[in-house]
Parts: structure tokens; sequence; C-alpha cells
DNA sequence: TGATAAATGTTCGCCATCGAACATAAGCGG
DNA sequence: CCGCTTATGTTCGATGGCGAACATTTATCA
């Protein structure tokens, strides 16, 4: 008798694909805590939870971490694999012990069509943008209002051709999701220091470097990845 | 003479994709302000920004917000269209003002080999994953660590069979990024109310509706998304 | 040019959370 | 059953950011 799958992903594959798969699945054990991908460490498997539950954490340099999802029997941990690059930029840790159907990275690629060059770019750059939301996320939770408004400013500068920029604190305020005066302090400390200038609702950056100093590893971080799943010259 | 394409994804397409794109690429204005989506609205175009900037914006009930992403000449705005639904979670804002190629959303669909019913499925997940992870972002910058803390015993419960969960403070805080003290006075507030009770890595909802009035509004959100997307009879 | 609206600056009490320090309790191995 | 380890409870000063209130400045336009 055949054991009844219950993760929900593979439970809703069509049969054909599911018999393709079966031989390849192999159900294995996850205990509590363990480490699945270390943060740009590299994947050979990708796994889908039976009754475990996976937790993506994301690590930040001075070791504070959080956790930006959680992947039970509903899903499948390893979606960085299949669009693009063998890396995770957070780390995969079992936070209940149960079993998973895991599946070589080599072989889940051999099913998705990459031929297809549209969806092939697509979805890396859907990784990239991914990143950027998870590294937003741990930046709301552990770093200041100071770094978040350096890192905001980098990142408008990046996709900018001057170094100036439209925009009113308040609208910034709104953005980084904090209070407006919490804005117009930070902004008269960068001021102050010589690294903006600005008069209403008009930023002139005057010292990138300085702002790169200030900020958190946040956009360092972001910007690497961009770089690396979307090199400007190559055509993919 | 023909207009050069400052947009990174449209300009490394390959020449014959452009080809067939180009006559559907239309040029528009992206006026500061604009809004191109509204939370769970529906998207008739996606956009790749020229010279502009879009903010993807996560607005909550009570009309605080917090930015998940920007998006300028390096990207496109509107990835959930191909990753299956029409909506976004999202309100994408032009943050600074220029121009954009916008194609229609039937275009590009067309685009996707969709008889691929792996990559569908796994795309289809991926969306309701960029959803918990955006949400996530959003809960950590404006709802209070008790919220926080129901939201996750949920989200972790419906991923379980029973109603217990091996899991100590110490694991939940480092989770949730949160100091240990604090997870400890809000499990004991929980406790008291009878909500929940534990001992030593050890704990039990003992009732999940109450659960669900304490916590924010993110649990609610990513699980309507998580059974809109994956519905669990149905077959893909 | 003056009036008006919008943007920025400043202050201050409040509160949630942190982080350190320490106390207590529960389970485990021998 | 003892002792050790690990988990939880508790306190408290420090702090970052909120939010309200108000002052001031700068564009814009009638």
């Amino acid at each position: 008798m055949k054991k009844k799958i219950k993760n929900q992903l593979l439970s809703v594959l069509p049969q054909d694909v599911l018999d393709r798969w079966q031989p390849k699945l192999e159900l294995v054990d996850m205990p509590l805590g363990a480490v699945l991908y270390e943060s740009s460490g590299s994947m050979t498997h990708v796994y889908f939870p039976e009754d475990c539950i996976v937790s993506l954490l994301f690590v930040l340099e001075n070791g504070s971490s959080a956790e930006i999802a959680v992947v039970g029997f509903e899903g499948m941990v390893g979606i960085s694999l299949f669009m693009g690059g063998n890396t995770t930029p957070s780390r995969a840790v079992v936070q209940s012990a149960g079993k998973a159907y895991r599946l070589r990275a080599t072989f889940l690629k051999q099913e998705f069509d990459f031929s297809n060059p549209v969806i092939h770019l697509l979805l890396r750059y859907t990784k990239a943008l991914i990143t950027q939301m998870t590294q937003t996320a741990v930046c709301n939770r552990h770093h200041s209002l100071d770094q978040q408004l350096c890192r905001w400013l980098l990142l408008s500068l990046d996709r900018l051709t001057g170094p100036n920029l439209v925009m009113t604190q308040e609208l910034i305020a709104n953005m980084l999701g904090v209070s407006r005066e919490g804005v117009t302090e930070a902004a008269g400390q960068l001021q102050k220091a010589g690294l903006i200038s600005y008069r209403r609702g008009r930023i002139t950056v005057e010292d990138r470097q300085g702002l790169e100093q200030r900020t958190c590893e946040c956009y360092a971080v972001v910007k690497k990845e961009y770089d690396r799943l979307l090199p400007n010259q190559e055509a993919v």
C-alpha cells in the first residue's frame, strides 16, 4: 500500500508528474534544530514537509535574527533553487520535528523549463526582489531609524541618475513606517554631518560614502544580490 | 533611430523576444505619487521603469504603512502577475517621477509557459510565501510583541496536527527577533488569560479563538492568501 | 506682494522593549 | 534521590521612538 502524501504541494501535482517524481522522492527525518540551509550556503535538496515545520530565519552580523516565514505541509523549502542561483540568503531551521520528502536540486531544476528566457530572467529578478523584501523585514526589526534612512537614501540613489531626489520627510516617514518627527531628527543629523542637504522636498546627497559608512549591512546585502543575479552587461 | 532602453530586465532579453515585445511596449509617464496598484486591486499592466522609482508599500488597517521594496530601472513592477492570481497584496506608488514601459498583463501571461504544471504550482506557492514575508516585515514594524506572539503561535498551529508545540521561549524570541524576557512576559499573559499553557519547552494552545482575537490582522491576511492560492482540494 | 498651504523644526511626556542581573523551578542523568 | 543543566520568572534602569502640540520657514499662486 502506498503511503499517503500529506504535503499539499506534492499532493496537487498531476498524476503523471507525481509518478515521475515518486522514485526520486526520499522521505527523511527532520529533527528539531536541524539546519537545512545556511545563509548563502549551497543547496543540494529541496524539502516538502509532511508533518514538520521549517523556519526561514535571517541572521544579522551581530547575531540577532528574525524569522521571515514558516513552512509546513502546505509548502516547500528551497524556492530560491528554481528561481536561479543555488543559494539562499536565509537560514532554514527545523522548528518542529517531523518528516519531509526531499528531492535533489538537480532533478527539480530539470523539471523547470529554463529554455524559456522570459521565465528564466523574471524568476531571477523575483529572487533578488525577495532578498530585498526579507532584508527590509529584518532591518525593520533591528536597526535604528538613522541607519534605515541611510539605507533608503542609498537604495533610491542607486535607481536615479543624479544625486537629487524629490521627496518630503513626511513621505519618507510613510515609506519607512516611522514617525515624521523621527525622520526630521535623523535627516537633521545627516545634514549636520554634511552627508546630505535638503530644502523643502528636495534632497541632495553630498557624500555617498559617508552614507554607506553610516548605514547597516542591509544595503550592501541587497545590492550585492542584485549585482550577482542581474549583472548589467551580460545577456541571459 | 530606435530609443535606447534603459530598463535592465528588458535590455537583457534575447533579441527575438524583444522584437516580439517591442510593438506591445508602451512608454508611459509616471508622475510622482501615482498609484499603479492598490492592495488587492487587479492588475492590468506590468511596468518596467526607465528612470522612475516605484515603491512597494504595505498599508495596514490602521493606516500605518511600510515599504517592502523599491523598484527602479533594474526591475519590474507586478511580479505577482506571472506568479498566479491577478492581485498584489501591496500598493505600488511612484516615488520618483519618470517614465516606464508597460505591457498588458494578458500579453505577459502568454509569454509564460503555464502548460508546465510544476512551474505553475511552484510559482503560486512562491507568491503565497512572498505574502507571508511581506506581512512579517510590516508586522515587525507596527505590531506589539503580544500580537506577534499570537500570530506566530497560530501560524505554527496551522502547520501541526495537535495543539502542542515543542519550543522554548528562548527560541521563540530568536524567531521573532525580540528579547527572551519579552516573550516570557507575553507568554505569561497568554497563560494567565487561559489561552495557552506551557511547561519547560512545551506549549499547548488551549483557546485558539482567543489567540485569533488577540493577534493582529497579519495572521488572517497570510492565511487567506494561502487558502486562496493553494486550495487543498482541487488539483491544479 | 501678500496670503496660504505645505514642509520642517522643536519640545516633551509616554511607553514598549531591551539588556543586564539575578532568582527560582523543572527535568534529566547518574 | 542528588546535583547539574536548562528553562522560566522578575526586577529595573536605559533608551529609542511615538504622538501631540506648537513654532517657524519656504514655496506657490492669486
